[in-house]
DNA sequence: AGCCTTGTGTCAAACGCTTGATTCTCATGA
DNA sequence: TCATGAGAATCAAGCGTTTGACACAAGGCT
């Protein structure tokens, strides 16, 4: 049986499956980036927006660590956003310190209008894939985050 | 024919393609950052590092055009990687305002720890989907960054 | 009750990257 | 030959994020 690491470093490290992940990720989020600017919206906002509405009430803290980023992150894109008047702080009845996250209207019709962007992308992605490879492909990435999560 | 977008906004936009793509890329990286950590290397220096090697020579600028960073960043890089002794720059032979990347012994072998490192991480994904699903996952993810190129 | 652990939010400093503008070199064409 | 344009590198400034440290509130424990 013939061993492959013969080369001292991986040669053929170009077409490794985490290389394609990167890439494409890199490839939508960066068309997201360009979509978005003209609503005046970064990519990061709309995930605030959306997961706020999919939750309403969260705290700032659990939003982090959903969103894999720190705390600070997030009190600075919600204080934007609360100064746009798109979102708002209130404090929670039990724990006076932690301060629920809601949306307000005009934060919902923000992201209602950036979604439509970023729902137009997606339609365009998997009408270029097709229903099946589309799922398929859903399918396999959860796997592999599955599959890192537990590593 | 019912449509599906009453909702104002998506909901169901959780299990979209492009959210699956965005978690299963955040994990792999986030391993690989967590992994290369005590040998001393971020993931950025591990894909510069690999990318001088695959093509020797080759100028900041048309580096930075390969990883979708700005010079600004490829020339910090360059400059820590260089200060540690694993890079050098040299004069381009026609063109003495360009300079040539290329690798140390030290790189080489740095490369060569952080590479092993990173082949563990991509053989653990691809023993855990299997070698069709492997494959499958790497085409559609191609595809998907085609599509998205040309949109 | 009092202590202590957990979790949340905030402040300050450092780091990394991007944007914008400048300088320098080489190549091309009048 | 000289001028003009394109590409590469560097400097300066600004922004966003992480890291580290601290204060505060609620629940659990002795």
């Amino acid at each position: 049986m013939i061993r492959d690491d013969e080369e001292p470093v991986g040669l053929g490290a170009l077409d490794r499956v985490t290389w394609a992940l990167r890439r494409a990720e890199l490839a939508v989020q960066t068309l997201k980036e360009q979509r978005l600017r003209p609503l005046g919206m970064a990519a990061a906002h709309y995930t605030l927006l959306m997961s706020v509405h999919s939750e309403p009430g969260l705290a700032g803290a659990e939003l982090a660590r959903r969103l894999n980023v720190t705390p600070q992150a997030v009190a600075s894109l919600v204080a934007r956003l609360e100064g746009r008047g798109q979102l708002e702080r209130r404090a929670h009845p039990r724990h006076r310190h932690v301060q629920e996250l809601h949306l307000t209207d005009a934060g919902r019709e923000a992201l209602r209008a950036a979604d439509q962007v970023i729902a137009d992308i997606e339609r365009h992605i998997t009408e270029g894939l097709g229903p099946d490879e589309s799922a398929q492909l859903r399918t396999l990435l959860e796997r592999v985050s599955k599959t890192v999560r537990d590593a």
